[in-house]
DNA sequence: GCGAAATATTTTACTGCGGAAATATTAGCT
DNA sequence: AGCTAATATTTCCGCAGTAAAATATTTCGC
């Protein structure tokens, strides 16, 4: 990237270095939890989706939510929860009240599964941020959302789910 | 986010939250990179992989160089220099002292979408940091260059390209 | 109530990106 | 010369995701 620079000297450097590490941070970060997961053989957006199915207001979701907070298509989501009934994760019957929709519940074994798996990223999580303090996660927090605001006021403001 | 610490409390809030947010950052970034790129009918890795044409050391380099610093299998680096030399962005020719490796130039017409393109990244990456003052970007660099720094020690320390 | 429009989900067919393995060619070493 | 390693390309395949059509159900206006 220097070299770019030192051919269009109107290069913002700083700026476009933080962005350029803000990418790859992120797909480190993404890198990690499919590896934590990695080993039960699901993907990360069927974890994402096991996830917003265990914290569900009342235990269960409809496959329209999980597309709207996830941000995939009908079409996507049918095939996470293919995968998911498959494995015993979760289950989706009829909805007694419409019985357009389907219910989409967590299993014991889903329960499960969250309960052993957030753990471990919970460890390595907390060692990543070892070295800051208290204040420094928070300043940095504030910046990245300072960021993030500024990121989605001409782009697309569609909600990039679950609002933080 | 709040719903899953709420059934779990030893989930480490600030820090997953960091996480998430940095990973939605480095996606809405990398979103807009390709939106800007769009009207030029190219990729992302396409685009990039021009750049460091671009910035080669001596305007020349082989597809292994490139496979090295942008971290993709020789297969793909084929198919995206097929893609740039079909659009006369970048030429391809055995190399006169090894004729194993394939030299790749940058052509005047590849120069010329750079320097359209960058100019339009630039401005819109100074409007992204707006709100930052010149210690608070060097500051929130900091901060993310240490998280860089830490995840790479546990994870594949293999070179995220081009080292920044 | 009944038909039309709206809503929710699934199915089908397709795209795009990327890689692994096999192949061909050449370089370097002994 | 002959063997091994390096370089690039081709072929084939898989994964993840979508749009649009198909299907089933509900809601609303009259």
């Amino acid at each position: 990237m220097r070299r770019v620079a030192k051919r269009l000297p109107a290069m913002p450097v700083t700026e476009a270095l933080l962005s350029r590490v803000i990418i790859l941070l992120g797909r480190a970060l993404s890198a990690h939890i499919d590896e934590v997961i990695s080993p039960y053989e699901l993907t990360d957006v069927e974890f994402r989706t096991l996830l917003s199915v265990y914290s569900a207001p009342d235990g269960v979701a409809g496959p329209s939510d999980l597309c709207a907070s996830l941000a995939h298509s009908p079409a996507t989501m049918t095939r996470i929860g293919d995968a998911l009934v498959a494995r015993g994760l979760i289950t989706r019957v009829l909805s007694d009240q419409d019985r357009r929709r389907m219910d989409i519940k967590i299993t014991p074994q889903g329960e499960e599964l969250v309960q052993e798996v957030l753990p471990r990223m919970f460890s390595y999580t907390r060692e990543l941020y070892g070295e800051f303090s208290d204040a420094e996660k928070t300043r940095l927090l504030g910046y990245l959302k300072k960021l993030f605001g500024q990121l989605m006021l001409d782009n697309p403001p569609a909600g990039k789910g679950e609002q933080a």
